[in-house]
DNA sequence: ATATAAATAAGAACTATTACTGATTTCGAC
DNA sequence: GTCGAAATCAGTAATAGTTCTTATTTATAT
């Protein structure tokens, strides 16, 4: 792997990630960084998105519809995510240790980390009287 | 919702992700069906895999890496995948149900499912000397 | 057998992401 | 401080995956 080197708008990418308590997209840090920075390209911020990402600075949140969206928090916890408007919750559940420990007797190699992904209604689609589909 | 109508490429679609152990994307269940279907189209096989992933026929695989996969076996089980690979491995761990009533009580909203995927290196690539990144 | 609503094939359009190119920045050695 | 190599950048082109549109076909109710 290259040596790595300081540069701005990667620390600019981390920085306003951890500032964040919701899970922006690759779009969404585009255009906020514009502000501070109003020529970084998008291609900037997807390469240190993704490179970040690899070495565990920040983390990737697939959600099975659209875009990725990424996380500064490193705090172990894991995501509601609600089928119908999308947004994407903060939760904690303490057993994942257990989990990974009895996952990785079930496994064909060796368990680095796990995603832990909770799907429903949000209480606020609920109460517009939304049913599931 | 509108009314449903029988339609043999749905029913192939489904009936062929039955018949597969392994996780194929949008792409495979094209190709393969072609074989049967000559002239299928590319658009009913992405229709038809959301229309059964919504009616919970089938299940859809977010790996965060690339295309969508998708599960024809019903039965509760949780996957392995392999960050140098990709591979889809099927495995099984008991504590989801315990997992989920734990997981309500600190959701926004009602759980209906929850989607567990383990990332590491599988058996095959870290014989092949390969390390994380 | 006919009507009609739903599903299809084909391909254009769109969105999210990655790759390429030549210019700029970082950073250690002098 | 300045030189040079390597990393990074902005800008843009290209690609991958998915959805949409239109004309046509098919399934089902009458």
């Amino acid at each position: 792997m290259p040596a790595r080197k300081y540069s701005r708008q990667r620390e600019a990418v981390k920085h306003f990630l951890m500032t964040r308590r919701d899970h922006p997209t690759a779009d969404t840090v585009y255009s906020c960084l514009r502000e501070d920075f109003p020529n970084i390209s998008l291609g900037t911020v997807y390469r240190n998105l993704s490179l970040l990402a690899e070495l565990g600075e920040i983390h990737r949140i697939s959600t099975g519809s659209g875009a990725e969206h990424f996380d500064g928090n490193l705090e172990p916890h894991q995501h509601f995510i609600c089928s119908r408007c999308h947004t994407i919750y903060d939760i904690r559940v303490d057993q994942v240790d257990t989990l990974m420990d009895a996952a990785q007797k079930a496994s064909p190699g060796s368990i680095e980390s796990c995603h832990l992904n909770f799907y429903g209604l949000c209480d606020q689609c609920a109460s517009k009287g939304f049913n599931e589909n």
